[in-house]
DNA sequence: CGGAGAGTTGACTGTGTTCAAGCACCGTGG
DNA sequence: CCACGGTGCTTGAACACAGTCAACTCTCCG
């Protein structure tokens, strides 16, 4: 089974924060080392965050993966995104102290804590950070957009195959992963919750994407066999 | 017909301004006056912007409703939001060159202009500005997240009805309509793009919203008849 | 060996789509 | 004043994509 990464001892030493733009470069460090709390590790299937409960601790997601996802009263569920290491979770408490949305593990995971207003104070504070901050905000909102094209306008052999694309995409940027595919802990029934669909008929289309010579999705492993086609869609 | 409001000649008249966050208060309007193009009209239909080019100025929306919409190759369309009196276009480019989606103008619209890098450069540089604009960035994601949860998971009576409800709110914020209705000048294709659906469709979805006594949307006009009724979807 | 969770398959249903025709509204021009 | 054409809305019938329900298999673990 996978074995979890040891979280670093201090921010200095974490692998995630080069390129992470909250951390504002090594000047910002020792300052940053100062905001963080502490660390946690939760079991897969628990939730980090429940949409609309108070919550004055933000997160950063060091191992495992984690979802982001709205429940309707009646049990629908609307997954909004995937989240992979070093990425933040429950960013919207930077600008208010309920979040609109849930966060569950999905794997064994790992994160380390700040303490929001602080947090927040800390990027408030300095114009760039700032700047930064909003820039993440805008990229979160384009992708936010485009997963609504697919669920709005899109067939379901196309929305499938796109978010595995995706995925596939984030994780090589981040290094996961090899050469021919990747550990994917995401079930039909995440997949149908992300893209509007039925575990069923998720199902139905992983078949055909595979009869297609495209991908494979199977125990808990993606391989993407004809890029080009995948990227056609 | 409608008639447009007159652009005033100088920012601190621009009836628009408080509570704009890109104005971050009186002390700076001069400032945002001298970054200030100039001013525009456009008939309905235009595009204001085509997704994918370059464009080097963004638009405050004075007057009219415009769409932000992306389109597939095939001719498929999906409208992310709608814009009213006062709402930026083409935010992105602060971040970005080019733009993820297009806007076209709904009514005849006018519009004022800021030169893209000087607009982002003023706000870059003021810690409370970047954090401001974060903020906004912040609720367009949450908005375009809760309409994900529309397309993908409530039945299309829901959708439709949600939208309106929340035009409604957009409007009555704006003091734009009165007690029992306002101006909606969006056709039934407008909502279908918007919604995931097809103008046929929604046409039945607003008849059972009307025989159900809950709003009517006929001849440009949007009424509320329970609001209590609308506010249980 | 047994049980739980995930995935598969098949038959049936339903929400929403497609296509086509007809109608109402409205600004234009004879 | 009325004929005209365009645009948008409505209706009906047939269809399709995706959903629902239920039974069965597979795999992984204990």
């Amino acid at each position: 089974m996978s074995v979890m990464r040891k979280l670093p001892s201090a921010c200095v030493n974490c692998e995630l924060l080069p390129g992470a733009f909250y951390a504002g470069g090594p000047e910002n460090l020792s300052r940053l080392q100062s905001l963080r709390l502490g660390s946690k590790t939760m079991r897969a299937g628990q939730f980090i965050y429940r949409e609309g409960e108070q919550a004055s601790t933000i997160h950063i997601l060091f191992d495992g993966w984690a979802i982001r996802q709205k429940l309707l009263p009646d049990g629908r569920r609307q997954i909004l995104s995937f989240l992979l290491p070093g990425d933040p979770l429950g960013l919207p408490l930077l600008h208010a102290d309920r979040l609109p949305f849930s966060v569950q593990a999905l794997t064994p995971v790992s994160f380390c804590s700040f303490e929001r207003a602080a947090f927040a104070a800390h990027i408030a504070a300095q114009p760039q950070l700032a700047w930064q901050a909003d820039h993440m905000c805008a990229a979160a909102t384009r992708a936010a957009e485009e997963r609504l094209v697919d669920i709005g306008r899109r067939t379901a052999y196309e929305r499938v195959g796109r978010l595995l694309l995706e995925l596939s995409e984030r994780l090589k940027a981040r290094n996961l992963g090899d050469e021919r595919g990747a550990q994917v802990p995401v079930r039909q029934a995440h997949l149908a919750d992300s893209l509007g669909l039925t575990a069923i008929h998720v199902g139905r289309v992983l078949r055909r994407l595979r009869d297609d010579g495209i991908l494979t999705l199977a125990k808990g492993r993606l391989e993407i066999h004809n890029l080009e086609a995948l990227r056609q869609l």
